[in-house]
DNA sequence: GAGTAGTTTATAATGATTCTAAAAAAGTGT
DNA sequence: ACACTTTTTTAGAATCATTATAAACTACTC
């Protein structure tokens, strides 16, 4: 199975909890966006099995940290993640509380201009809030 | 006071706590950045005097909600916002956890091409994380 | 000054996230 | 398969930032 490789590289065992995560995050065609909670919700539905939410809660830890999903930084009560690892950026509507891919060739290219001494930079991230 | 018009404006009266507030936020040339248990500590040594946090909190929100302080989108426990109400753009440093700024000439134009139906652009705004 | 509406405060409630420790499962060697 | 060790899962508790509450206090109006 395709998801073994990704549990074991993020230093974690294909159990039966962790393989139905990963077919809820990684076995579709599109990316998505999500809280904990939502996958939670995902999870259930698609799997008629309720995993504990410590268990995702460390699974999703263990994939952001190996960059198998990301964070994106916004201001909610809940965290937002994404499946898409790719360099990219978002819209955020403000109204609806969803986030919208916005691809690299949506947005040009960025230029840092300023240097901070001793410090590389990690990633550039644009969030676009949207209103009505 | 320069400040009874800021507290009006958002819809506050001119209270003595209200005023200490505005004394940390805005008595000063350079703009800052900041989370409400930081600033109640700040106020709590430049003033000599305790005021509730629920005081803060909503002094803080009556503020942003006028455009006289803003929310900082990023991913940490705990909200940052900022006294610099320009667009402008930021640095995060990860290990330090602090926040710099980044004019709007740090990063060039952002042009978003993509375009939502029914929503307009609210505001555009970089992080760019650090490391070492 | 009396009356009213807004404010402050301590404290409680909420809710997302993290921690804990006991039970369950998986891996290892024989 | 069995005994033994290590990892994992889980329910529930703990944590902690934030928000809500409601009683005491203060500011504004007439
Ligand atoms: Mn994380
Ligand atoms: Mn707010
Ligand atoms: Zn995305
Ligand atoms: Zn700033």
């Amino acid at each position: 199975m395709k998801y073994i490789e990704k549990l074991r590289n993020s230093g974690l065992r294909p159990t039966k909890q962790r393989l139905q995560i990963c077919e809820v995050l990684f076995n579709t065609d599109k990316t998505f966006h999500f809280t904990i909670n939502e996958l939670e919700q995902k999870i259930k539905k698609q799997t008629n099995n309720k995993i504990s939410l410590a268990t995702v809660y460390n699974t999703v830890h263990a994939f952001e940290k190996k960059g198998y999903l990301k964070q994106i930084p916004i201001n909610s009560s809940e965290a937002y993640f994404d499946t898409n690892v790719s360099d990219h950026h978002h819209f955020y509507d403000l109204k609806e509380e969803k986030l919208i891919d916005l691809e690299n060739s949506d947005v040009g290219p960025i230029n840092i201009l300023k240097k901070i001494n001793g410090k590389k930079i990690k990633s550039v991230e644009v969030l676009v809030k949207l209103e009505d």
